[in-house]
DNA sequence: GTCTATATTGCGATAGAC
DNA sequence: GTCTATCGCAATATAGAC
């Protein structure tokens, strides 16, 4: 294959992906139809079947790609770098910054709709995502505990429990359709009550906190 | 309508609903079909659609029945009739044993899935369950705020945390299907925790706490 | 039973890269 | 000119609402 047809095949490819994304996201697995992403980006029906092979290999790497790429901008990266507050304020920020957003509420919604009919897609998900997070939030909670700077029991549940309360109630009535967006001012005062919450009652610093 | 066939009506429409809850909370809206509920509770599909006049009427009558009777389950009851740990335990407990329950991860999904598709729906769920839970809570707060029990600035923010908290991050594991139930001792193991952040973090109650 | 929607395939035509 | 991806369109088959 040659560079310049290579080229318009990922080019092609990018924009059948992005027309499914927002039939997919719109209509779940079962209410979505190949006609209806044809009608969107043009072109043949024949062309998803060449380069995809079926209705599910689509799906899977539109979830693929689109877990890949959401998830990328919210990597730990170094969580710990410097004092516990500013830690899992930036932290805390980033993640609801994602989660808060419309991008990331759609693809909430699609993998608890369709995580139970494809099990490696939810476990790709929660691997790279959630599960990620869990599993830094307490690496870096144990450090700071290693480091005598912070008196935990439990580093692992006490992610848990950070993770819960940044996803807070109205997360649920975002994904409903319920209420809009947090704007940044919202983020930030749950932001901000969030780590106090967790300073106080989970942490307890050697220093003055909260 | 004489009572006798009136009664046979009822226990009809009952073991309808029920052969349907078990294909919709599968398989989604759009994934289920009639015939697949006609094949476990027998008889016509005509009957169907006598009954509930559409697919779409019969998932309708489907979610309000279930949010119905798996939320009454956990009506708020006397919040506040005694000190706040043990009004927090016993809320928190119901929540928890509902919430990470079969029934409740199988409406969950279907709600969130189904959630834009059916606004109305989304809206009487929300209302009678987290949306009601969460006024209930912060209410209940205000109450012990008002009574010097507990020194709040933001009730429903405090609310919401709880409530953050004792979804925690396993929650959505769950629904993913990633990983199994937890039993009784998890599920208190968690409520404890959840209780005592919640006093130390936010409640600073008067009298000793945590 | 009827009728529509939809996934999937077949195949000749076309346009552009090499 | 040849090759290849894509296109357009038709056809098949199955499922599913009603």
């Amino acid at each position: 294959m040659t560079k310049a047809t290579d080229e318009a095949r990922q080019e092609r490819r990018a924009k059948i992906l992005k027309a499914a994304g927002e039939v997919f996201f719109e209509s779940g697995f079962a209410g979505a139809c190949i006609d209806r992403i044809i009608d969107r980006v043009g072109g043949s029906k024949r062309t998803i079947y060449e380069e995809f092979g079926s209705k599910e290999g689509l799906f899977g790497e539109l979830l693929k790609e689109n877990v890949q790429q959401t998830l990328h901008d919210l990597s730990p990266g170094e969580l710990g770098g410097h004092d516990l507050r500013s830690t899992l304020t930036s932290f805390g920020r980033r993640i609801l910054e994602l989660q808060m957003s419309a991008r990331g509420t759609a693809l909430y919604r699609v993998v608890v709709s369709e995580g139970l009919r494809f099990p490696e897609l939810a476990q790709v998900f929660w691997d790279n995502g959630p599960g990620l997070l869990r599993q830094k939030l307490a690496e870096a909670l144990e450090e700071y505990r290693r480091r005598g700077e912070l008196c935990i029991r439990d580093p692992q549940t006490a992610a848990d429990l950070f993770l819960g309360m940044i996803r807070y109630n109205q997360h649920l009535a975002i994904v409903l359709g319920l209420r809009a967006l947090p704007d940044e001012a919202e983020r930030e005062r749950v932001l901000k009550q969030v780590v106090d919450v967790f300073l106080t009652g989970i942490a307890k610093t050697g220093t003055g906190t909260a």
